[in-house]
DNA sequence: AACTATTAATAATC
DNA sequence: TGATTATTAATAGTT
């Protein structure tokens, strides 16, 4: 249909290819259109130019996953149920690894043993013992820890304690010795700062410096 | 073309129908083939007849498959991924509840306990506690019934052994006094056969009966 | 992109 | 159904 036959071939010249992909892409679109509305066929179809170009028809009242789900269910080809299939599978496997621990838990806490057999409790009561023994051992050591740490508190506490005592006589003592030298100079001045604006600790962070 | 122009709708006839579908579905495989090796274009082409019946073209060199996941990659719209990411979504979910539940065993395995504080250990301790109590009940309740059971067969066992050498001795009475009996009719008989043909158990299945 | 000579598709018919 | 044929539709090559 045209100014003379032509082979059925691959068009080598690209500008003309791309002129025939134009004219005939329009062409089946058309005939798609034409065989779904005539016919009342559900026709999906989808084209790409070899630029990669995608150009797609789909029948009315339809649409290109639902007819890919019809065409899976009346072919029994898979398009992409393999790969829904993997993930089933992966989600089996997971929901049985699911179910053991949730059984095995069960059974740590006392709970559905009237299906096991005395044989199989044995190792049940071995890991709850286990279990509890590590449990306390972490206790134990948290409680030394913390005993511990206790003592070294109340130690600095006791330094500092100390070293405060020690200070506020050695400031007192100072305060006592400049007054009596400034008595005479500045005997107002000296009455009037209150004792606690003289003195300053010298180490005052001495608890974050450990 | 054709012995006249026909309008683009629906043909009511079904028998007319179903002629010009099976023409024109003809023909617009040959259009696809055409297109596809004209242009060097990837064609899929999948079309239902109103009563179901599939019929699909794909180009040479590809597959439904690979113009669909092509499609979903160039075109952006999604075929089957919403399915997958459902799976996707829910396989996550067991997931993390399996994590939950491994680390919970491990808890109470006693293992990877230096993450958790004091206060967290304590639950973990109880339900360690609980589930130790119930495997203990449990396994004092079995050997309660073993032991109850261990009884009952004793029991049974000496009413047997009772009963058995009451029955002997009856036996042994009876048959002295057959012997008696029968002495000066049959000597000969009663001599010569054994003592264990002359007992049989009454009640030989007393244990089963129970 | 529009035109047109020609081929291809197909509606009606057998 | 399947083949035939008159007619329309598609399109290859041209402008």
């Amino acid at each position: 249909m045209g100014r003379g036959k032509i082979e059925i071939k691959r068009i080598e010249n690209p500008t003309n290819r791309q002129v025939t992909f134009s004219k005939r892409r329009h062409g089946i679109i058309k005939k798609a259109r034409e065989i779904s509305v005539l016919c009342d066929a559900q026709v999906s179809l989808v084209i790409f130019s070899s630029l990669g170009r995608i150009s797609e028809f789909c029948s009315p009242a339809t649409s290109l996953p639902k007819i890919l789900e019809k065409y899976q269910t009346n072919s029994g080809k898979k398009l992409w149920d393999a790969k829904h299939e993997n993930l089933s599978m992966e989600i089996d496997r997971i929901k049985k690894e699911n179910d053991n621990m949730q059984i095995e838990l069960r059974h740590l806490k006392g709970e559905d043993l009237n299906s096991l057999s005395p044989k199989e409790l044995i190792p049940i009561e071995d890991a709850l013992e286990n279990g509890l023994i590590g449990v306390r051992d972490k206790q134990s050591e948290i409680m030394k820890m913390m005993k511990k740490k206790g003592r070294l508190i109340e130690e600095e506490n006791q330094k500092l304690t100390y070293m405060l005592h020690h200070q506020q006589l050695a400031m007192e003592g100072n305060v006592r010795e400049l007054e009596q030298d400034y008595q005479q100079k500045n005997r107002e001045y000296a009455s009037q700062m209150p004792i606690s604006f003289r003195v300053q600790p010298i180490q005052p962070n001495l608890q974050e410096a450990k």
